[in-house]
DNA sequence: TATTGTTATACTCTATAACTATA
DNA sequence: TATAGTTATAGAGTATAACAATA
C-alpha cells in the first residue's frame, strides 16, 4: 500500500522531461568543453561577441540577461588567453568594444565541432527526420516565450 | 563584413535548445512552487520519497545522485515542516527511513498542480498532438541516456 | 572495523553595491 | 551629474571530509 494516492499519472509531463533533459544536455556539453578549457558561460559570451562583434559590455551584458560586473571576470579570462580583445573607442573613451581575435575565431571552429558531436550524442536515438520534427517543436516554444536566439538563459541564475 | 567566417548555420542545434528550454523551464518552475514555499531539490525529495517511501537516506541519496550529507538539509527543512518524517527501523537504529506525512501528502497534490500549471505553460503553443509527440522524443532520448524517470539529474550539480 | 547519518569546512558561482574614469 | 567599466563584499548552494552513533 503506497502512503499517498495518487491520480492517474502517465509520467513526467513535457515540461519536466524538458527541465531533466536540459540538465542533462547542458551538464554533458560543459564537460566535453573543457577539452577546450572553457567553461559554459565563456562559451556563451564566445558565441555571442561572435553573433554581434563591437558591443561594449553593458550592451552585451543586456544582451545576455547579467549583471555587467559578471562580464568582467569572464572577458578578463577569455582577453588573457588571446581570444578577445577590448577595443577603446576613440570617441568615447569610457566604451569597450569587444572583439573576437584571430585564435578566438579559430576557437570558435572548434567550439562548433564539439557542439555538433555534443549534438549527436544527446539525439543519438533519433533519425533525421525525428530531429528535425524535435527542433521545430522546441524552436516553436523558444519562440513563444521570447527566448533571444543562440543565448541561453542560465546567464541569468547560473 | 563579419569578423568572423561562418560554415552554413541553420541555427542552434536540437541539444541546444533543449539546454537552453530546460534552464528556462527550470527557473520558471521554480517561481511557480515559491508560492508554496519550496524550492526546486526540496520538491524534488518530496516526490522522490511519495515514489518510494520508506527508503534510507543513503539509498534516496544514491537515487537521486546526490552526496548523503546534502539530504540532512533537505529533510531537517522538510521535516520542520511537518512534511516528511525520518522514522527509526528497530532492527537497525543507525537507518532512518524516509516517509511523507499526511501534510506532505497533501502539498504533494498541489505540486502536481502547480506542475500541470507549469506544463501547460510552457507547451501553450503546442496542440494536443504536438505535446504528445514531444514527449515521445524527450522521453525516448532520456531513457536512451539511462536517466532515471522522474528524477531531476541537477541533483549533481545544482 | 564498517556503516548511517550528521556536522564542519571550504569552494564555486553569482549578485549587489561601492568605486574609478571618462563624459 | 551621469554613464562604462571595475573591484570588493557578501550570499547561496554544494561537495568533501571529519565526526558520532550504532552495528
Amino acid at each position: 500500500m503506497k502512503a499517498c494516492a495518487h491520480r492517474p499519472e502517465d509520467g513526467p509531463g513535457a515540461a519536466f522531461l524538458l527541465a531533466a533533459l536540459g540538465a542533462h544536455a547542458a551538464g554533458q556539453f560543459a564537460e566535453r568543453i573543457t577539452a577546450l578549457n572553457l567553461t559554459p558561460p565563456q562559451t556563451g559570451l564566445l558565441r555571442a561577441i561572435a553573433a554581434t562583434p563591437g558591443q561594449s559590455q553593458q550592451a552585451m551584458a543586456q544582451l545576455l540577461g547579467t549583471p555587467p560586473s559578471r562580464l568582467v571576470g569572464l572577458v578578463d579570462a577569455l582577453a588573457a588567453r588571446g581570444l578577445v580583445e577590448r577595443r577603446r573607442n576613440a570617441a568615447d573613451r569610457r566604451l569597450h568594444a569587444l572583439h573576437l581575435t584571430a585564435d578566438g575565431c579559430e576557437i570558435l571552429k572548434r567550439i562548433a565541432a564539439v557542439g555538433q558531436a555534443h549534438d549527436d550524442a544527446i539525439c543519438g536515438s533519433l533519425d533525421a527526420s525525428e530531429r528535425a520534427q524535435l527542433r521545430t517543436l522546441l524552436a516553436r516554444i523558444a519562440d513563444d516565450h521570447g527566448l533571444t536566439p543562440g543565448v541561453h538563459p542560465g546567464y541569468r541564475r547560473l
